[in-house]
DNA sequence: TTAGTAGTGAACAGATCTGTTCACTTGTTA
DNA sequence: TAACAAGTGAACAGATCTGTTCACTACTAA
């Protein structure tokens, strides 16, 4: 049990969600975890390490997150890839929702190769897939990569814009191109 | 005649561009642009005014590029809100592409209220309304936030996977939406 | 009791950050 | 020639950045 790195992974979320990761510097998520500096580098070798360990850990729960929704409008019999366009709208509405910590990721860290960028592109892959088999039989690549492009989009949107409704928009369009198919 | 504001704004921009806000130092826009610290200070009284210069030639730039695209679909008697789609797709295949300056901004500087965050959240609603304008006749502000909705969301999918399709498949899916409606 | 583990607090290093100041140079214009 | 505007180069201030080190404390398990 490590409380401690935990509770680290929690704050520089918090901060790097809200401030970015390059605004947000070590002292500043020490400050606000009351851990010490000493402790901080004896479970993370560097800051990006850090960073690596919390875009791990809001991978796995945004997978989670989508994963069950799908799973449950499965049994209940609704379209399974609709639902996930109303976890992004719970998202938008809820308090900490200052954007994809992915998105902001790969645009703060934009050399190609770099680690954090490569995991935040292929986190965005593994969204496209999990859309992907959430189609079910109908499963097409195409129209997978369509919705994965209405996703991202809707949550620019509402970032950029604090434009709340872009998941509610997002989800009538991808409603139309599955009705068109 | 300022050739080194001028200057100072290309080298900035292009830094920026490839590397974020954050990461590009003044020290290494100094280095690049081969100008003076006390020239940089004394057209520019903050670091914060020379992103925003820098903001507002893009801005300015962008918008007149969407503008006469939309102009000449207009006179060849295309559809002239899909052009704009085209102007994405050559934006993508050029060298220069790194993402949306305004989007990474917006991202960067993400406080409410920030003045670097206004000007790309005004940014974007002024996309917006050309793509209303565009539609022509059959202006409307749903499809006009439902094609800015696929813009942004090209952007994203085209930076971040480095999907150089992304304008074409928003595209075909604008004409989709348009002829459903 | 002893050994090991986890954490603290504080000082420190060295780099880098934004921004200021000033003596000096260069080019233009009256 | 004299005045002025624009720019240079270099030093400097003061803050902040990541990362290291070390003596010390608290807790737990053998």
């Amino acid at each position: 049990m490590q409380p401690r790195r935990q509770h680290l992974i929690d704050t520089a979320y918090k901060l790097f969600n809200e401030h970015g990761y390059h605004a947000t510097g070590i002292d500043w998520i020490l400050a606000e975890s009351g851990v010490s500096k000493a402790t901080l580098y004896k479970h993370f070798r560097s800051k990006e390490e850090l960073i690596l360990a919390v875009l791990q850990q809001r991978h796995a729960y945004f997978m989670t997150l989508l994963e069950e929704a799908v799973a449950k409008a499965q049994k209940n019999g609704q379209q399974p890839v609709l639902v996930i366009f109303d976890v992004l709208d719970a998202w938008f509405e809820s308090e900490g929702f200052f954007g994809c910590n992915f998105i902001k990721a790969s645009a703060e860290y934009a050399a190609a190769g770099d680690a954090i960028h490569e995991f935040a592109a292929q986190h965005k892959l593994d969204t496209q897939q999990l859309i992907r088999r959430s189609l079910g039989e109908s499963a097409d690549d195409t129209m997978a990569a369509e919705l994965a492009l209405l996703f991202d989009g809707a949550i620019v949107v509402a970032h950029t814009r604090g434009d709340h409704g872009a998941a509610k928009l997002a989800k009538k369009m991808a409603e139309q191109l599955l009705a068109a198919h």
